[in-house]
DNA sequence: ATCCGAACCTGACGGC
DNA sequence: TGCCGTCAGGTTCGGA
């Protein structure tokens, strides 16, 4: 453990928990009487409708579509997108904090609040699902029908970029953020740095059976971190450092004890054994 | 086609 | 104490 910042990740396995939770803790009846917008930004410039604003909306659903949150509502879609830093909290106490940009108001009194230090999140309003450009060139998701290994492969093969460069690739498949590509590419023994075309279709398979049971464990051992999150006094949970390699530079190898390296790949740190995956 | 660095930002941490 | 440099989960962009 390198004592960096381990608490939250918003990668795909946290936004999934945090979907689940959020929809287990939706009002009833799930209308949202009012919407704060309290800054200028995120992303990108933070409007809405009149018809969101004028009225008391129905929410129909809440999904997640790659690391993006969409709350289907009776006249439109709300994308919530987290970023590096962003959070939903539900405030008992209706306190406003620093970094909070975006205020649901709920039919009962609840208050959902996103807070994001360093606004890379996005709160945005679509008429339909459609017109959502950040959708547009999405590769499938890794727990989808979709999600066909003999094209991944295909895909996989095809290129002469680094193999993690390419499953990081979210017009190849989405889901796979950076502290995952470490930790799926570490379990199927497969060095990062090698290049797309020169990877095995057998190492390729493993690896993509690898990323979807790296990603569907973190949904269920992702809980209890999240959960005290979403409950939120802001406080950490019992969030405990799994991972294999990720921020584990210098540290021994779980499997052979070698010492594990880093290195960046697209400006990305990455982490992995010099001896296991060669 | 692919890679790199920069950009968007704040905060946490380590070193001096 | 405090200043300064470095780094961080994501994503897009321009330029080499």
């Amino acid at each position: 453990m390198n004592g960096k910042g381990t608490l939250f990740m918003p990668e795909l396995p946290e936004v999934e928990v945090l979907k689940r939770d959020l929809i287990q803790k939706m009002p009833k009846p799930a209308r949202i009487v009012r919407i704060q917008l309290l800054a200028p930004k995120l992303r990108t410039k933070l409007v809405l409708p009149k018809k969101i604003h004028a009225q008391s909306i129905a929410i129909k659903s809440i999904t997640r579509r790659s690391k993006f949150l969409i709350f289907e509502t009776t006249v439109g879609f709300l994308i919530s997108h987290l970023g590096m830093s962003g959070r939903w909290r539900i405030d008992k106490y209706k306190k406003i904090l620093k970094h909070d940009h975006v205020v649901l108001e709920w039919e009962n009194g609840d208050f959902w609040v996103y807070n994001d230090p360093r606004r890379f999140g996005l709160f945005e309003y679509y008429k339909s699902i459609s017109e959502v450009k950040w959708f547009k060139s999405l590769g499938p998701e890794p727990f989808s029908e979709q999600f066909h290994t003999t094209e991944m492969i295909k895909k996989i093969k095809s290129t002469q970029r680094s193999i993690k460069s390419v499953i990081m690739d979210s017009k190849v498949m989405v889901g796979v953020g950076n502290i995952y590509a470490s930790e799926a590419l570490f379990k199927a023994k497969i060095n990062p740095f090698k290049l797309g075309s020169k990877v095995s279709a057998k190492k390729v398979t493993e690896l993509l059976t690898v990323i979807q049971t790296t990603l569907q464990s973190a949904i269920e051992g992702g809980g209890s971190s999240i959960r005290d999150y979403v409950h939120s006094d802001g406080e950490k949970g019992n969030f405990q450092n799994q991972h294999l390699v990720y921020a584990r530079d210098g540290e021994p190898c779980m499997d052979c004890g070698s010492k594990i390296k880093v290195k960046k790949i697209q400006g990305r740190s990455t982490f992995w054994c010099v001896k296991c995956q060669s």
